[in-house]
Order: structure tokens, then C-alpha cells, then sequence
RNA sequence: GCGCCCGUAGCUCAGCGGAUAGAGUACUCGGCUACGAACCGAUUGGUCGGAGGUUCGAAUCCUCUCGGGCGCGCCA
């Protein structure tokens, strides 16, 4: 099906040229230019004149007027109107309640899918927390990010990889080893967890505040665990086990996978090459006893790339991580989700890349969010502000539970869609507001579930489940129907999912989405309000209502899994 | 000092070159003998931080400036 639009586009541009034969726009750019007009009465596009002025040397409303006359017949228009400088098109009313809706019908899930990413592999780094630390608030982010920026991708036909780059190596392991031996105990691990592990590391470094000497100790146990010691290789892969368990659990919530765990400790082997590759190319300056790569040239500071003794550091992990990414899964896109504190890092390793003269790396994208404080407050473990996720996806679940107590009491298997809502209502919250800004996570704000939230979309998504479960099904369209306003509105809302998709994948921003989402929920809900649908006057309005809902319902479950969401039945 | 990001309604935020700047929340009011009221509707609320500039047109682009956040060698 040719959509409207671009068969606007291809009428506008012949009609452009036939009055201005040279330096006539072409078909592409006029989609550009084409804008919506404040009020949908007049018109679902607008072709402004104003840049045509010139070289017509006409004034703008007189070349509406032209442009309108030498327009060619373009299928679906219901008309077009001169309004000042401006051109305005209607769409029939037909084309949404008639094409679009039974694309949609057609399609099913796979509507609104575009297909730009048909052949090709993006890799994406997300999520990553530190082994044998809490999984917090200020993880959600990237995880969450990454997560739906993955979901996007492979919706638009592109093969996903999704690798949890774990903080898994370094000296800190040498310190928790030693606190282990000093003062812990299988059992205690065993039982505790995460939480006994952070309470040894804290440990460690109150003790070794009174005797700096466990920080030898702990530099030569991560020296033994580099040379492969076997019982500090047992120690260390049963921290990474502990750890991975606690944050199943939260992924899990989330219904979160990851194709590879492949952490900081997976690239060591793989460093000293392209360590050796800089020095080949001469890249590598020596100063103040650390090994650097020159970067005044482009105007940044210059990349670390050894410490004075000779030890890796955080870009050559990096560099070290794309090379083997690039020879392995040959990406054509490599994503990295991390915060905004970041950015100039990446701006130098993928200057490095370039230097090195890996000609893909232009293909790493760094996709940077916001810092998160909690209450006006950064989050900090000394001070005690921190928020870890099981406890707030708790509270919320929590809350879930005791509304759906009083709304819904005989609601079966209430637990699952309890969480389902309650973690659900975070994600959402979280994916409400650009990512690159800050935010400042307020409890109450998080746990509200009126207007634009969560438990409303989701609310919204188990009404027409329950409307189409009491209907008894999906009708077969059976006869003409004059479309009411709110019919037709709900119908060009549904009929933007493709372009929001492709604008979310092109800017990275599953806030689109999420925006989306209540645009649908809000056409959808006023729908009903305004509509009877099983008791609708004629047959034929029923069903074009009933098709009309379960239209609604496929937009929506399929835009809720984008955001890492879960479709509920029932709430 | 150099660089990056953010300043839009009381609060949280959309909009990022087009016509009268929008949501939610909070406040006030109306709608369940209705397919789910976690809903819908109405009202109130703005020198788009400020000043210049570009443009037919600027919240949106450029310059300067003020306020807030972040980054700038051996952490990641």
C-alpha cells in the first residue's frame, strides 16, 4: 500500500515543477517541508509557500492558490485549501478507516514495522553493573535504555546482540578476596549474597584505613588472580555467580536477556595487540611515565592508554572490546548505553579507532543519558541515598497489589500482574523524559499511577482486551460506516506508529515511544468514552468499533514491548 | 581556564524552523442504574532564563550573557 503521504509528495513535487522549472524541490524535500496545521479541521498536512516566493516572485498565498490548480488527481484527498501562505490537505476520511485499518488488521504484530534494518547486525553494551555490588537506581538507565533501543532495532529488522559488559575485573577483587579470607565465610556468602559481599569490601576499607598494609595484600591477591592462581580464580568466578544471581532476579522482572555476559575480564588477552598495533603505528607518546595517545589535534585531551606501570586502563579495554566486536559479529552499528559523564571518553577511543585506522569507527555510537539523583540528592553509598531496584520495584509491586485489592479482588493470578504493573510503572516513568537530561527520581511522582503512567497505558491495553474477551471476537468488516470524529483520530494516531519508530531508532530515544504510548491511550480511551461499542446502534457500527479496538490493542501491545513493558490481559 | 549538557505553566516534562506554545500533576468543577472511573470532560495557570542577530517566519538556528549540572592522566 502507497501511503498517503509520499503519494502527496510525488503530486506537490510534479505540480512544483510543471510552475518552477528550475530549482524545483524534490519529492523527498517537500516531505521535509511538510508540516501538520494547529487545528486537525484544517487539514492533516500543510505545504507552506513561503520558500517559493522568491524564485517565483509570487506572493505566498497566490502560489497556494497555483500550486492547488495545477495539483494532479491524488488518490484519498478529501480536499485542499489555500489558508494564507499555506496549502492544507484533508484525507479522506475513508483512507484511515478503510487502508489503515485494514493494514493494521493485516500486518498484526508486524505493523508499524519498518524494514530499513533487513540484513544488518548492531551490537549493543548496556546494563553492565560492577559484580559484587547492588544493583541501584542509578543502573536502571542504561539498562533500560539499552534494553529498548534493542527491542526497536530488531523490530526494524536489524540482528541484535546484546552484550552485559560486567564490571568484573580489577583490584577490588583483590580486597574482597582478602576480606573473604579474613572475615568472611562460605555460609555467610552463601546466605547473604551481594549484600555480604558489599559489607566485606566496606570492610576492608575501614580496616585498611588503620593498616594500609591489606592494600598490599590485596594488590598482590588481584596479582595472583592475573596469573591465573587457581583458588583465587575459584573465589572470584563464585563472587560473579553470586552477583549474577541477585541481578537474574531483576532482569528477570524486567524480562530482560543478554546474549553474552562478557565482562572487563574477557578482554584482558586481547589488549596487548592493539597496545602493540598503537606502538607500530606510532601513536603512542610516553609522558610522565604513562603511555598516551596525542589528541591536541582534534582539540581534546590525550588518551590514556598505560599507567606509568604499565598496567591497561579503561580506553584500551575499550578499544581492545570493539576491535574483537568488529572481527566477531562484523556490526554494522555498535551501540554503547552509558551516562553523560562519559562522553568525552568515548569521543577519544573512537578518535583512536579512527588514528589505528579502523575505518568502522564511525560505526560506535555513544548513547549517553542522564545522571539520576533521588529526592534532590545524589545517590551515594556512603551517605546511605542510594535506591537499589529490588527495593523500589517492591514498594511498587507493593502498591500495585493494595489498588488492585480494591479495584479487581478476584483477579486471578494477581501476583505476576501485580509485578508486571508495579515494575512496569517505573520503567515507564523512567522513559517518560528525554535521556540525556537529568533526573531527579521522586518517590512520590514514581508511585503515581493516575495520568500519564504506566498502570494507564497498561489499564488502557486491558480494556480492549476485555472488550473484545465480552464480544466474543474480532468481527469481519460488514458494510460502509460513516467514521465519527473520535473514530477517525484514533485511527491517524494508530496510523504513526512507523514513523515513531523510525524517528525513535534515528535519534535513540525510547522516550518517543513512550510518548507515543499515551497518544494511543488517550485517542483510544476517548474513543470509548464517546462510543458504545457492543451495544452500538447498528451491526455494522459494532464491528467496525470491535475492529477499531482490536486495532487499538495491536498498537499498543506492540509499542509496549518496545519499552521493555509487559502486555496485561487483565489488570 | 578549556569543553559538553540542561534552563518552557507552581511542580515534572513534551514540542527543536512554520499558523493561536502543549501534556500530566496540583487547584476548582462536572460525568459510574454505561463495554473496567488506574477513565473522560471543563476551568485556572506562560515576558519559552536574558540580550542581540539570521529569516517571510525563532521556544526551535547563530553569537554573547546569566543560572544549574558534568567532564578535563594514571578510577571505570
Amino acid at each position: 500500500m502507497i501511503d498517503f503521504k509520499s503519494a502527496l509528495c510525488a503530486a506537490l513535487e510534479k505540480a512544483i515543477a510543471a510552475l518552477l522549472p528550475e530549482g524545483a524541490p524534490t519529492a523527498e524535500e517537500i516531505g521535509e517541508m511538510l508540516t501538520t496545521p494547529p487545528d486537525p479541521a484544517m487539514g492533516d498536512y500543510a505545504f507552506p509557500c513561503f520558500k517559493l516566493a522568491k524564485p517565483m516572485r509570487k506572493a505566498p498565498p497566490v502560489i497556494a492558490g497555483m500550486l492547488k490548480d495545477a495539483l494532479p488527481p491524488i488518490p484519498d484527498l478529501e480536499k485542499a485549501e489555500v489558508a494564507g501562505g499555506y496549502l492544507n490537505f484533508s484525507v479522506s476520511d475513508t483512507y484511515y478507516t478503510v487502508s489503515v485499518l485494514n493494514e493494521i488488521e493485516a500486518k498484526g504484530d508486524d505493523y508499524g514495522r519498518p524494514d530499513f534494518g533487513a540484513g544488518k547486525t548492531v551490537v549493543l553494551d548496556y546494563s553492565s553493573p560492577n559484580v559484587a555490588k547492588p544493583f541501584h537506581i542509578g543502573h536502571l538507565g542504561t539498562t533500560v535504555i539499552g534494553h529498548s533501543l534493542k527491542k526497536l532495532h530488531e523490530f526494524a529488522g536489524y540482528h541484535c546482540i546484546g552484550i552485559n559488559h560486567l564490571g568484573d575485573w580489577g583490584t577490588q577483587f583483590g580486597k574482597l578476596i582478602v576480606a573473604y579470607r579474613t572475615w568472611g565465610s562460605k555460609e555467610e556468602v552463601e546466605k547473604g549474597g551481594v549484600d555480604e559481599l558489599v559489607s566485606l569490601y566496606v570492610r576492608f576499607h575501614e580496616e585498611a584505613e588503620k593498616d594500609p598494609a591489606l592494600n598490599d595484600a590485596a594488590r598482590a591477591e588481584f596479582s595472583k588472580l592475573e596469573h591465573h592462581d587457581e583458588e583465587n580464580i575459584a573465589l572470584w568466578k563464585w563472587f560473579i555467580d553470586l552477583s549474577l544471581r541477585e541481578y537474574e532476579k531483576t532482569y528477570r522482572q524486567l524480562g530482560i536477556t543478554f546474549d553474552y555476559y562478557t565482562g572487563e575480564s574477557f578482554y584482558t588477552d586481547l589488549m596487548p595487540a592493539q597496545v602493540e598495533k598503537l606502538r607500530e603505528k606510532n601513536l603512542l607518546t610516553i609522558d610522565d611515565g604513562a603511555s598516551i595517545v596525542d589528541l591536541s589535534a582534534y582539540k581534546m585531551p590525550p588518551c590514556l592508554i598505560l599507567k606509568r606501570d604499565g598496567s591497561t586502563l579503561y580506553p584500551t579495554r575499550d578499544i581492545a572490546a570493539a576491535v574483537y566486536r568488529h572481527d566477531t559479529f562484523a556490526f554494522d552499528k555498535a551501540i554503547y548505553v552509558t551516562s553523560a559523564q562519559q562522553i568525552m571518553h568515548f569521543q577519544q577511543w573512537f578518535r583512536v579507532l579512527d588514528l589505528m585506522g579502523y575505518d568502522w569507527y564511525d560505526r560506535c555510537v555513544h548513547v549517553p543519558y542522564g545522571t539520576v539523583s533521588v529526592n534532590g540528592e545524589k545517590l551515594s553509598t556512603r551517605t546511605g541515598n542510594v535506591v537499589l531496584l529490588r527495593d523500589l520495584f517492591k514498594t511498587a509491586i507493593e502498591k500495585v497489589s493494595e489498588i488492585m485489592a480494591q479495584k479487581n479482588p478476584d483477579l486471578p493470578d494477581r501476583e505476576s500482574v501485580a509485578e508486571a504493573v508495579g515494575v512496569g510503572a517505573i520503567v515507564f516513568h523512567y522513559l517518560s523524559n528525554s535521556r540525556i537530561k537529568d533526573i531527579n527520581f521522586m518517590m512520590d511522582d514514581a508511585l503515581n499511577f493516575d495520568g500519564n503512567t504506566g498502570p494507564y497505558v497498561q489499564y488502557t491495553y486491558a480494556r480492549t482486551c476485555s472488550v473484545l474477551e465480552k464480544a466474543g471476537g474480532i468481527p469481519e468488516a460488514n458494510g460502509e460506516y460513516r467514521a465519527n470524529a473520535a473514530e477517525v483520530s484514533l485511527l491517524k494516531t494508530l496510523s504513526k506508529f512507523e514513523s515513531k519508530v523510525t524517528d525513535a531508532i534515528g535519534a535513540y530515544e525510547p522516550m518517543i515511544i513512550t510518548r507515543y504510548l499515551l497518544d494511543v491511550a488517550g485517542a483510544f480511551n476517548q474513543f470509548y468514552h464517546e462510543c458504545q461499542i457492543l451495544t452500538a446502534d447498528t451491526e455494522v457500527a459494532k464491528a467496525f468499533r470491535l475492529r477499531l479496538t482490536a486495532a487499538a490493542k495491536t498498537v499498543l501491545g506492540s509499542a509496549l514491548e518496545l519499552i521493555c513493558m509487559k502486555k496485561t490481559e487483565k489488570i
